[in-house]
DNA sequence: CGGTATCCCTTCCGATACTG
DNA sequence: CAGTATCGGAAGGGATACCG
């Protein structure tokens, strides 16, 4: 999903928003700080299963991208906060509807009978 | 993105959105099936770059996946007739917002200027 | 606390050639 | 026309251990 930076002389631009929001994690990292600032470590405990480098790799390219803003404060302990930037925070309506349809998509399929390839 | 399917127990349920949309041509497929049936030679030509096998691939997950509907005409020389589900025509509105997204996004990051780390 | 470094496996996906 | 078969590279991503 990455590699091909959003270079899309297309008819459509959905593939951009995809190659940005595409990683495992990704659009769940949003959604957590669409609720507000977060720390590394409750990004960390928050996302169930993830690792620190995994955390710390889909944080970074959301950087890049210009989603997600990244804070030092020169402490000790050291403490880094992540939030939105105003691109970012853009996604508010996508990421709500997106849920909304995983959410509605569960119960139509609904998961006591379905098979679901697996 | 495959592999674990639709399996969250968790809070957000855009990772299950994601685990079926988040196939390299997934959306521009139920994008240009959002103007109407296609046949697989019309999708394949208005896709650039696929290839049969992918188009195939893909058609095939989303059609498991109660997002397409395959229709095949017992004719000579053969024809098969791909348009959408009701669970994929409700994805009118966030492909929609998606497309938008991704163009005001190469708008704000004006590729003329932008680096884009590749 | 907030990360890196290394290793390695799996999945994705493109190229190419062939078929009913 | 609408696919399949086979191959192989590359990216994604998990496990584990270590660092400033």
């Amino acid at each position: 999903m990455r590699g091909k930076r959003h270079d899309k002389p297309d008819n459509c631009m959905v593939e951009v928003a995809m190659e940005i929001l595409g990683g495992r994690w990704k659009l769940a990292i949003v959604y957590k700080l669409l609720q507000g600032t977060h720390r590394f470590g409750e990004l960390k405990r928050e996302m169930d299963g993830i690792t620190p480098r995994m955390l710390t790799r889909q944080l970074r390219e959301l950087e890049e991208d210009g989603i997600v803003a990244r804070t030092v404060y020169p402490e000790v302990p050291p403490r880094v906060e992540y939030s939105l930037t105003d691109t970012g925070r853009s996604l508010d309506t996508i990421v709500g509807l997106l849920d909304g349809w995983g959410r509605s998509y569960l119960d139509n399929h609904h998961p006591s009978a379905g098979p679901g390839r697996n």
